[in-house]
DNA sequence: AGCTACCAAGCAAGCGCTTGGTCTGTAAAG
DNA sequence: CTTTACAGACCAAGCGCTTGCTTGGTAGCT
């Protein structure tokens, strides 16, 4: 990948270290709150010198979801193909969605969530596209759980449930804590299929 | 001036209509993307006299938050007192959430959820103080269940979990579908206290 | 007389973005 | 081995516009 993800192994290269502050800004005060001076200083340059390299503050915006999604899409494909049942795979699911959403990717998912609507109609169409992949393998999963039996819940309200739960998880999970991710995606895991005895 | 339904529990006196306006705004919006000229077009005034009756522009959000938690507050409390089983108090408190969510209240609570951080630190120190009578109703119906052998997860993440649930239900529920609030109300419960046979 | 509710006008600050120009490194042309 | 050309990265200055909010005044109700 000559673009890695900004958060995550961000090149060296000027765009790079801008998506990153960016998206770092973007996650601590909001898109609007952040203003392109912002963004400047935290990189030190002057803000003008911005526009150099994106055409748009959206553009950044925008450039950072795409990131983003580019990254864990792959992140969910490994996760999948590691595993061979289906309960196997959702838990895989789960661990990796958390690990993104409160961990090495926090900031840029965290804006992906919570700043979708700063973009215009036309870049919020082209994010949902790209994110039909990632919505895809969930409900591969869920389906052919449900196929087996394991839930009775319509799989499509199943992943809206647990997109609740994942996506809220930044604002209370402390990774400091005795809670472990993994403890976390197990509690999870056991909404879908029941707890066990 | 595009005339907006008023919510529940806000009075129809001047600071009333203006507070409904202002909720039904923040939630499409965002509250920085919405300007005091905005607001003050939707209830047909000029745009400084909104300063008549906020002294800040923030002032209108926290407004905006304090009456619907008071409202939903309240409502919890009756949903709680009509039921005697731990379990009938958690589905109605669902139920009750769910109503406050995508029903009655729904602008101002997104807004609750997604505009918290344009709060003041201040500010948001005593919303959250309102804010824990609300979530002591949970977790008092959840210890309740936990002590009974319902499910074995910590009550505490419980409650993080089907915050998340209700919270993002906005984002997807249609009240116009085939699937009812109760229905939806009755499969959260299932993530909690499994599904029956 | 005093209060609430509002208007008309506008200010100071901050915003995204533009402009014209200066460096620096690279690399082909002479 | 210079010289010339050029592109990418950036700066300094600032333009035009929008923003939250202020001010001084007015109409109507009690």
């Amino acid at each position: 990948m000559a673009e890695s993800l900004a958060i995550n192994g961000i090149d060296d290269a000027p765009r790079g270290r801008l998506l990153s502050a960016a998206a770092h800004l973007f996650r601590d005060k909001g898109f609007d709150r952040t203003t392109v001076r912002d963004i400047a200083a935290s990189v030190g340059i002057q803000s003008g010198s911005i526009f150099h390299h994106f055409k748009t503050k959206e553009d950044i915006l925008y450039a950072v979801m795409e990131e983003v999604i580019h990254f864990n899409t792959a992140r969910l494909r490994d996760a999948v193909a590691a595993e061979s049942s289906a309960q196997g795979q959702l838990r895989a699911l789960i661990r990796a969605e958390l690990q993104s959403i409160v961990g090495d990717t926090a900031e840029a998912m965290t804006v992906m969530v919570t700043e979708w609507r700063c973009l215009s109609e036309e870049k919020q169409h082209k994010a949902l596209e790209l994110r039909s992949i990632y919505e895809q393998l969930w409900l591969d999963a869920l389906q052919a759980l449900h196929e087996q039996g394991a839930f009775k819940t319509d799989p499509f309200i199943m992943r809206r449930l647990l997109t609740g739960m994942t996506g809220w998880a930044p604002n209370w999970f402390d990774r400091d804590g005795s809670l472990t991710l993994d403890n976390l995606a197990d509690i999870m895991l056991a909404r879908v299929v029941g707890e066990n005895p």
